[in-house]
DNA sequence: ATACCGACCTGTCAGC
DNA sequence: TGCTGACAGGTCGGTA
């Protein structure tokens, strides 16, 4: 489900809800593989914490946890989404999801819930860390987003796909700047003119901060924190419109496997 | 070092 | 009404 747009619309709307909270105690599920730090680490970093700061590192949901009367920041409460998970503010009242994995009671009364059906989403817990190794695609300038790619021979999607090199970008906003872009996705990213990236880097930008702006994007299980959709489903040019008419040129959208994930384009419009 | 592929999960939908 | 197969926002570890 979530890439950068997603995580971020989150990220905001879990931060205007349940910013400065406290966490009075904590449930955990017990699908092991849900946790990248041992459970009771969590449960014992969690419980007692004020919730400091909430923001998104990639895809990831990063929230400082401040203890004790000194309110420094030892730890972090990091949350990976996967595919499905969604965190949630919740009356103690409201129903519990199946495949809820994690309930976070907080001092106001109200709830922090983690749902996740296909669990391939990640909780864990790791001590205060303020600088990150990987190049955020928001903040990344032109010349180190271009260097990136320099004498590489995958596809050019799979490297936007690449959470070593960009973190952030996932299936459906490497599909959607590569059509802004004009380039087909299985270009061998080395051979990207100079041009090329530049046109590449803008469309990438102009779709990530678009898409945040709409709230994310809403196929089937996506919701922010309140559970409200996002709207630029409504905005994509190519993913998931195989067969339909480009937007641009009225050529049928194409469909095929790069990376191995499903990828959209157009054949006359991107080259 | 780089690139590729299957594995990890549940749910939904189309076709028979 | 089942059943089967394909597909879904992501990442990891093994292999060539």
């Amino acid at each position: 489900m979530p890439e950068l747009p997603e995580v971020e619309t989150i990220a905001r709307s879990l931060a205007a809800r349940v910013a400065g909270d406290t966490v009075v105690s904590v449930w955990l599920g017990s699908k092991p593989q849900t946790w990248k730090s041992p459970p009771a680490e969590i449960a014992r970093a969690l419980t007692g914490a004020r919730l400091a700061a909430i923001r998104r590192e990639g895809k990831q949901i990063v929230i400082d946890l401040a203890h004790g009367r000194s309110r420094k920041i030892r730890q972090q409460w990091i949350v990976h989404l996967g595919m499905t998970g969604q965190l949630l503010v919740a009356r103690p009242e409201s129903e519990i999801e199946k495949h809820t994995h994690l309930i976070a009671h907080l001092g106001s009364g109200r709830e922090i819930r983690f749902v996740d059906p296909r669990r391939f989403g990640r909780v864990s817990v790791r001590e205060f860390a303020a600088h990150e190794r990987h190049y955020e695609p928001l903040q990344v300038d032109l010349d180190t987003f271009a260097a990136l790619f320099r004498k590489r021979k995958l596809p050019i999607k799979a490297a936007l796909l690449n959470q070593k090199l960009l973190r952030g970008i996932g299936n459906i906003y490497a599909d959607e700047a590569l059509f802004r872009a004009g380039i087909r996705p299985r270009r061998r990213a080395g051979t990207l003119t100079r041009a090329e990236l530049q046109g590449l880097y803008a469309a990438m930008r102009k779709v990530l901060k678009e898409a945040i702006a709409a709230g994310g994007t809403s196929i089937s299980d996506y919701v922010d924190a309140e559970g409200s959709e996002g709207s630029f489903q409504l905005k994509l040019r190519v993913y998931q419109r195989t067969g339909e008419p480009c937007m641009v040129c009225r050529s049928p959208i194409k469909r095929i496997i790069v990376g191995g994930r499903s990828t959209h384009y157009c054949p006359q419009c991107q080259r």
